[in-house]
DNA sequence: AATTCTATCTACATCAATGTCAATAATAAT
DNA sequence: ATTATTATTGACATTGATGTAGATAGAATT
């Protein structure tokens, strides 16, 4: 009766998932039902599950899906030649925008599985270290991987509160943009 | 017919929410139904309805309890008289325990609400920066409220993926350990 | 002892979300 | 053209969670 658009089966979960991340970003974990899902995507939810299986299938490849989004932008930010200031910066402002604290708030808060779990992180991190350690000139292994670790939880918690704590601390928003650099400079000096 | 334990509405009210954070803590956000609440309290759904007026109520009053209590034991790490690097170590340990980087990430993934929307927190980062400022020796306030901000993220990213970031960066056990000192020195030294 | 208060329960009603199934239609392949 | 494939849908069944209402039973007060 009705027109009908049919999709490649890549198109319509690319679709699902697009649809998906918004609803995260936009409305939380609760956004993540099928039925809200596939109704912004404008699709019937059994469609829906014909492609994901169940509501936890598409949850999970959601998850996948933006783990992947956001190593890549990691990646992206690494592989500039550029100074450590401006990566640092590239790194808080990767968490702290496109959804991707959220991400890592979700999975936390879900307890099971973890971004940690995909090979990627673990391929970023090593090949982070030997590009410090090259850019800082530092010959330790253990404080490059200290600081490493602390940019990495700093700028989580960056994404995931950032804004609110300054907020408590009154800190104007140009301390907050020139917070990476000031961070930046503040522990790799002192070496 | 069935033997009724009838409790005042004060141990009722704290009975659910223990229940609740419990609940949080190893089942996550679904955990906090009031079904599985009222049943692992030990009660009727009914009864916690009665106590919290809705489902929305129970989150919310749960959201505020644990709020309380973090904030709390942040308090009682600051009272001491101690040397800032245990003073780090305790801010991170408390928010690696007890589920508060849990709360932290499903208001953030919620959205609505927040911590900080808590007076509490405002005065203690006030009190926090007298402290800092005193301990440090340090005139420049914006260095002071830099170096707070700093502590805050790292701990809340560290509550919320420290473990796990560790493994993906081959950390020791010990070196995680020490990593609250080695942070303190690090970025208090370089003044 | 009688009365009041209200925490607690059982039973019911409702609603939303999940998942199943068979039918339909768009596209590709023959 | 015919056929095969499968993305898509509407209708239905099921389940679980939320909330309501009236009855019941502890505990305090009078």
């Amino acid at each position: 009766m009705t027109v009908r658009r049919r999709r490649t089966a890549e198109e319509a979960r690319t679709l699902i998932l697009d649809t998906g991340a918004k609803r995260l970003r936009e409305h939380g974990l609760e956004g993540l039902n099928i039925t809200g899902v596939a109704e912004e995507a404008g699709i019937s939810h059994a469609t829906l599950i014909h492609h994901f299986g169940s509501s936890g299938g598409m949850r999970d490849a959601l998850a996948d899906k933006m783990t992947r989004d956001l190593v890549e932008d990691l990646v992206q930010a690494f592989d500039a030649q550029i100074p450590t200031g401006e990566l640092t910066r590239r790194v808080f402002d990767a968490l702290a925008e496109g959804g991707h604290a959220k991400l890592l708030a979700w999975r936390a808060v879900e307890g099971e599985r973890s971004v940690a779990d995909l090979a990627a992180v673990s391929d970023l991190f090593q090949t982070l270290m030997r590009t410090t350690q090259a850019a800082l000139g530092l010959a330790d292994e253990q404080e490059v991987q200290r600081i490493i670790y602390l940019v990495a939880i700093a700028a989580i918690g960056y994404g995931l509160a950032g804004s609110v704590l300054a907020d408590a601390l009154g800190m104007s928003p140009q301390d907050v943009d020139l917070f990476p650099e000031w961070m930046t400079e503040h522990i790799a000096l002192n070496e």
